[in-house]
DNA sequence: TGCGTCTTCGCATCGTTTGCGAATTGGCAC
DNA sequence: GTGCCAATTCGCAAACGATGCGAAGACGCA
C-alpha cells in the first residue's frame, strides 16, 4: 500500500482527518510483509499509542479497504486478516499452523475456466489463488514428531503460530 | 459427494450411527448443486424434518467435513458455506450478491509460484481459485440501475439474495 | 429384548465484528 | 490566535456464527 505521507494526502484530499491514531495505524501497515488481524494491529498500536482502542483498529481498517489500499482475507474460521500488499499476487497457506505467505504466480491469465456455459454470463474481473500445503516449519516438526513416536527423542520442535508481527 | 446410500455403508462402516437426522442431511447435500450455509440446511431440514437441532446440522456438518464428503468455504465475511461437490472445481463468486457456482478450470497445473524463495520450502498440494466479479442478474439490474436514474424509469429489477436453495 | 455407546439438542459461552452515542479533536475561516 | 463544525475516537452493548457441555434419547448388536 502507499506510504504514510501519501495516505496523509489522500486522506485530506477526501475531506478525512489526519489523527495520530490513523497515521500509527498507516505506519504499522506500510511497514509489515505480514497478514495481521485487526487484533494484531491493536495490539502493535498499542504499543506505540497506549489507549488507542480496538474499535478505532477496525474502523480505520474498513476505511483502507474500501479505499482499496489494503485487502480483506478470509481464510476458513478465525479473524479476517489484512493484506497491506498492494501488488498483483496471491498466497500460500499452511494447513496446519495457518501462517500465510505472498506468493507471485505465473501463468494466471492462462486459465481457462472450461463450462463456459455454466458461467451463465457471469463476468469475472478478478482472480484469487490460495495453496494450500504444509509450510517448510511444521513439515520439519511432524517429522520430528514421527522420529519421537519410534525413538522416543524428547526434542520440542514447535510449529510456528501465526503472530502478526506487524 | 456421495449419495445417501453409499454415506449410509461409510457411516455404519465406521460405527457410526444412521439417525433420521442424517439422512435428511445426506440428501438434502446431495441433491444441491449450491453452496448452502448450515442455517440454509437447516432451514431446509425443518421443512422435512421439525425440530431437528442447529446443533446437530452443525455436527453432522463438521463431520462429514473431516471425512471429506463435503468441502468447507469461506469467502470474506459471513458464515461458512458447505460445497458438495466432490469433482475437481472452482468458484466464481458475484460481489454484489455473493453467488456462488462452481467452475471447471483449465491451466491450473501450469501456474507456477515465481519466487520459489519467497516459498521458503513450503510444499503446495492443492490449490483453490475463485474468480469475483459479478453475475448477470447483478449486471443486468445495474444498467437498468443505471437507465434509472437518466430516465425515470421505474423498472425495478432486484439482484438474488444468495438463497442457498438446499 | 436389553444394554452400551453414539447422538441429539438446548443452553451457555466464546471470539469476532458492528451499532450507537457522547465526548473529543482536526482543520478551515476569520 | 480563536472559534466553529464536521469528522473521529472510544467504550459499551449487542449481533452473529460457531462450539462446549451434559442430560436425555435412540441406534444397533448380541
Amino acid at each position: 500500500m502507499r506510504s504514510p505521507a501519501e495516505l496523509t494526502e489522500v486522506f485530506r484530499a477526501q475531506g478525512l482527518k489526519i489523527t495520530p491514531q490513523r497515521q500509527v495505524l498507516f505506519s504499522l501497515l506500510h511497514d509489515t510483509d505480514q497478514h495481521p488481524t485487526a487484533e494484531m494491529l491493536f495490539a502493535a498500536a498499542s504499543d506505540r499509542m497506549p489507549g488507542i482502542s480496538l474499535r478505532t483498529v477496525y474502523q480505520t481498517l474498513t476505511e483502507l479497504t474500501s479505499m482499496g489500499e489494503v485487502r480483506q482475507l478470509a481464510f476458513g474460521s478465525g479473524p479476517a486478516r489484512f493484506d497491506p500488499n498492494g501488488s498483483d499476487h496471491h498466497h500460500v497457506r499452511c494447513r496446519t499452523c495457518g501462517a500465510i505467505r505472498d506468493v507471485d504466480v505465473g501463468g494466471v491469465d492462462r486459465l481457462e475456466p472450461l463450462d463456459v456455459e455454466s458461467l451463465g454470463g457471469f463476468e469475472p474481473d478478478a482472480v484469487s489463488i490460495v495453496f494450500h500445503g504444509r509450510c517448510a516449519e511444521c513439515a520439519r516438526a511432524s517429522v520430528a514428531a514421527a522420529a519421537r513416536t519410534t525413538t522416543t527423542t524428547t526434542t520440542s520442535t514447535t510449529p510456528n503460530t501465526p503472530t502478526g508481527g506487524a
